[in-house]
DNA sequence: TTGTTGCTTTACGTTAACGTAAACGTTACT
DNA sequence: AGTAACGTTTACGTTAACGTAAAGCAACAA
């Protein structure tokens, strides 16, 4: 029985994910993607698909692409270590560090825009 | 009673806020602050430390120069046009909307974090 | 007086993350 | 056969956000 998993193109996935082609690429180029050819066109599977998700919202998250790699790079198996492991952590404990700030200041700025809101439309109002 | 406000000199900010002094120049070139001057030397004041957090906080959330720059355009009360007003609510929307977006990438990633720390911890504890 | 330290301006260099264009190969109509 | 739509590689261009080096002034220390 052959579950044939899903694929895409590079126009698929440039649409889906609101990117050009360029991009997938250029993703490619530097290793976060290797997509399967069939002849000279790259096909895409749903491992690909999942690791452009992650690596775009690294970037809404502000992660440069070297981040991205290595936060993707722990969703692979590949690493059974004691060092790896322990590195892996030290990363981890690293970024959450970095998110928890990261709350903090959309909180911040959550508040202000808030507060802005309300100043805009009550000088709006008053009009 | 003159109430003398508190100044920095240009490294006392840069080592408060961690940065160099060529960003700070380099942020004055863009117009972000405009710290008086003391002969040729720069001293800042109260309000433009509080504008240089604004923008340090953009930057970790994302955000470029210019957004920054927008957004602690809303801090002061210039605005006070109709047109304006309404422009600035748009913006105001559009930086929600997307701050919203960032939470749920910051709770996604938190979560895969967390699992992954559970991972690492439990393939070291069987080594 | 001769550093040393810290500020200044001016200006060219650098890196990341693509954009854009050229030149070419498939398949698919018509 | 022509051409349109999509894909490919190769390669140079672009922008943001600084880095870095050169050259100089000001104050204070030895």
């Amino acid at each position: 029985m052959r579950t044939s998993m899903p694929t895409y193109t590079i126009r698929d996935l440039a649409e889906e994910f609101d990117i050009t082609t360029r991009t997938l690429r250029f993703y490619e180029e530097k290793g976060m993607l290797s997509p399967h050819r069939q002849g000279q066109l790259r096909i895409y599977n749903a491992g690909d698909r999942t690791r452009l998700k992650l690596i775009l919202r690294g970037k809404r998250l502000g992660l440069d692409l070297q981040e991205s790699s290595e936060i993707i790079a722990m969703y692979n198996p590949g690493t059974n270590n004691q060092q790896q492991l322990k590195a892996l952590l030290a990363k981890i404990e690293e970024k959450k560090t970095q998110l928890v700030r990261q709350q903090e200041d959309l909180d911040a700025m959550f508040e202000d825009l808030k507060l802005w809101e309300k100043n805009c439309n009550e000088a709006l109002s008053n009009a």
